[in-house]
DNA sequence: GTCAATCATCTTGTATACAAAAACCCATTC
DNA sequence: GAATGGGTTTTTGTATACAAGATGATTGAC
């Protein structure tokens, strides 16, 4: 997949602002001023505002009208909601890919599976999660539905920051692989329901994961 | 439900060209000319702009990086496409409201259910689709997510003008009413999986009677 | 001392002006 | 006759200028 060039200043500022705010250079709530922005970019206001109407479109920032442009991280409820759906998006995928998938998609997942087992062996989170990400994406093209695919790719891209933490929790990659097997085989059986119910919790535990580990960096802090 | 007053300029002006796509003033692949719009809504490029990106968000125009805006309209595929996954969407909505939906919600999805069938003796498409929607946004905010609630309603949203000519189909009126009785009836049980798999039907069912309507329609075109 | 109102300031929203890229047209060449 | 090249025109993208609403402070009243 090769980056294309990106045309418009608009898109290369909506994309280092969204850097910035994943890094945490701006919190959640933060105002994001304009003309501060703009002098930071060396740019007008006129392709910063399209940038935040970017990132607005993609949730990182609220545009309030008049009042100007906020920050806005999901907090823990809206997290937990959207790894719900994402687990529910992530189910549709795999009931209609039991369904369409190509065998040379099946041997792409295996061998997806086989690096991940690799990864596991080696401890190796950054390898599993890359391997893990092929896996997941190969089963929302194979849906068959370009739409679909579209929109949980969306939602997995917005979920990326949160679900990579969980992966270092202890014995969580090898429990994934786990996982990734028993889908494996709903898909080779084409068991359209097994799949579906089997990606969904997949995905839920993620959720659920990342949830214990957001109490315990609670506890901890206090 | 009351309409808050738009602020922007830009906001309305996305709101009239919606109207005018919809409507097939501008139809799928029109490039929508920017001083052309800009004089016809007599504001400049600025807000204008604004409202094409507004509307790209939502997915009827594709902005295409130095070239221009562009109509697009889904077609048949895409339709289908977005069908399958809004009844996966409410799918997962019902799977979720049979476990959270409190009494009084379920006492109004009868309500609506009971104007629903009046509708249906009546033969009044206009009263069965209100009272329709108000059954199915009932369902999506008892799913008790709220990121779930309002991605189902966007795309509920955006696959209206295609889901209201359906009903006009010969019975399709209580047919779709028996399926909502199915479902009220598997959501007061508690049914998840039952309930889950009645709404993806109803919704399914929709798209496949729609794209029996385009069949026809295309037939009786040649 | 607290609250309210008015005014100054700042910020967003919109208009206009300018730059650069794409589309178009026509002529020239093979 | 088709294709290519250059120059013109249109159109998008960006900068700047202006207008209008929001914020905040200062002053006055109670």
């Amino acid at each position: 997949m090769t980056e294309i060039m990106e045309q418009r200043r608009a898109d290369t500022i909506a994309a280092e602002l969204e850097e910035l705010i994943f890094n945490g250079t701006f919190c959640d709530g933060d105002r994001l001023d304009e003309v501060r922005l703009a002098e930071r970019f060396n740019v007008s206001r006129t392709p910063l505002r399209e940038a935040l109407q970017r990132l607005a479109r993609s949730g990182l920032v609220e545009l309030i009208p008049r009042r100007g442009a906020f920050v806005r991280q999901p907090g823990p409820v809206e997290l937990m909601e959207m790894f719900e759906v994402m687990a529910e998006l992530e189910a549709a995928c795999g009931r209609f890919a039991a369904r369409r998938i190509t065998d040379s998609a099946l041997a792409e997942l295996r061998a997806a599976n086989v690096n991940c087992r690799a990864a596991v062996e080696a401890q190796d989170t950054d390898a599993y999660y890359a391997e893990n990400e092929r896996f997941h994406h190969i089963i929302y093209a194979q849906s068959g539905n370009r739409f679909l695919a579209t929109e949980t790719g969306a939602l997995h891209r917005r979920l990326k920051p949160f679900r990579r933490q969980q992966l270092k929790l202890r014995g969580r990659m090898a429990q994934s692989l786990t996982e990734h097997e028993a889908i494996l085989d709903a898909l080779e059986r084409g068991d359209t329901a097994l799949c579906a119910d089997t990606l969904r919790d997949h995905v839920a535990i993620q959720g659920e994961k990342f949830h214990n580990l957001m109490a315990t960096l609670k506890n901890a802090a206090e």
